[in-house]
DNA sequence: CGTACTTTTGAATCGCATCAAATCTGGTGG
DNA sequence: CCACCAGATTTGATGCGATTCAAAAGTACG
């Protein structure tokens, strides 16, 4: 389906590219950006979600990004291919804007540049954080270090199924479904609804 | 033992902040940074090798990124407190740059934001390809892994030892041991030096 | 109510971590 | 030059936890 374009403009986009952006509309599992394939867009979620993903032959996915506000797939500023996949999970409204009109905005407007180093730095600790975290050997630790960096006080909301959060943590959802449920048996996390919570 | 100061300007550092440049010699094993306390200056790295690791409690480490060449931590920029500890590997020369010199180069120069930003983004492309590393299971994927996305043309030059790779891989040194010796008998990989080939 | 998907549990297998010990290596000081 | 030492390299045995394959139960949605 060909993305709906509209005309708005949005006070979250940064007014330096505001005027070069476009307004986008997709629907669940639309492929924005294929693996080698040249980006000419950069795109800014406003709601729903998308993912930066990569597959093995196999058909296993780890999702490498998921963003549910903001910039996605940073990085391929500079490159001449996507390095991952880009697809939405559920019906998503984002802001295009090309390469070109983000590059020259980076050129002429120092607080844009501020900005766009600031998102980079912060996904870059973000990404270490997650390198961190696939060192861990057991899901166990991975969960709990997966709630002490990216939840606040003990606290997690999922965001989505916990068969997606098991390929972010790089593990099989049977595994993960065990590990909490082991967890919880012996009272060192709660679920609350959509949340987990580490106990004492 | 304090860093041997000199006032030398050096060529590969971006016009924008040689002004602010101070070159410093360090042994191995010297702390540039300590994991939550806050960074004050952004090193690049001229000879030798500084690290980016972090240790769990038992004493392993995860080297999260190995600088030869260029800036390390370049995500501290923004950062209030070092999210990892930086450490000397071996004895190294670099040069460092106060960050408020660093951030108002970047106002104030926008080839130098540009330059930045690139090195901001290929960090995280390389991140990226490190984090789909540690989530395949085996050995030998990460191996072969680590060949294809960091070498060039399946061969791959160690910048260390073997056991300093391993913890790169997220692997025990004695598995990497094995893993090498599996492949090497049967054909798949072979040694050369500080090299490592991958066969066919 | 049926379909697609997630969640859950079970059993067998695989590969790494761990602990232990021996060998090799490069560099130091006597 | 040689003894020595710290560290890297190598091999062995054992156990643990995740993967894998399988199947059942729960859930959301048309």
């Amino acid at each position: 389906m060909a993305p709906l374009a509209t005309t708005a403009v949005f006070e979250d986009i940064p007014p330096a590219i505001r005027g070069s952006a476009e307004a986008v509309n997709y629907a669940a599992r639309k492929v924005l950006g294929r693996l080698w394939s040249a980006p000419s867009y950069m795109y800014f979620i406003r709601s729903g979600e998308v993912r930066l993903a990569r597959s093995g032959r196999a058909g296993e996915t780890l999702i490498l990004q998921r963003v549910r506000q903001g910039w996605v797939a940073e990085a391929s500023l500079f490159a001449t291919k996507y390095h991952c996949d880009l697809v939405t999970s559920e019906p998503t409204a984002c802001v295009r804007v090309r390469l070109q009109a983000i590059s020259q905005a980076l050129e002429v407007n120092s607080d844009f540049a501020r900005e766009w180093a600031c998102t980079l730095s912060s996904e870059l600790r973000r990404l270490r954080n997650a390198c961190e975290r696939m060192s861990l050997r057991t899901g166990e630790q991975r969960v709990v270090h997966a709630i002490e960096c990216e939840g606040s006080r003990g606290r997690i909301d999922l965001p989505g199924t916990l068969k997606d959060w098991a390929s972010e943590l790089g593990l099989t959802h049977e595994a993960l479904y065990r590990t909490i449920a082991r967890m919880e048996a012996s009272g060192r996390l709660r679920r609350e609804g959509p949340s987990l919570v580490l106990v004492r």
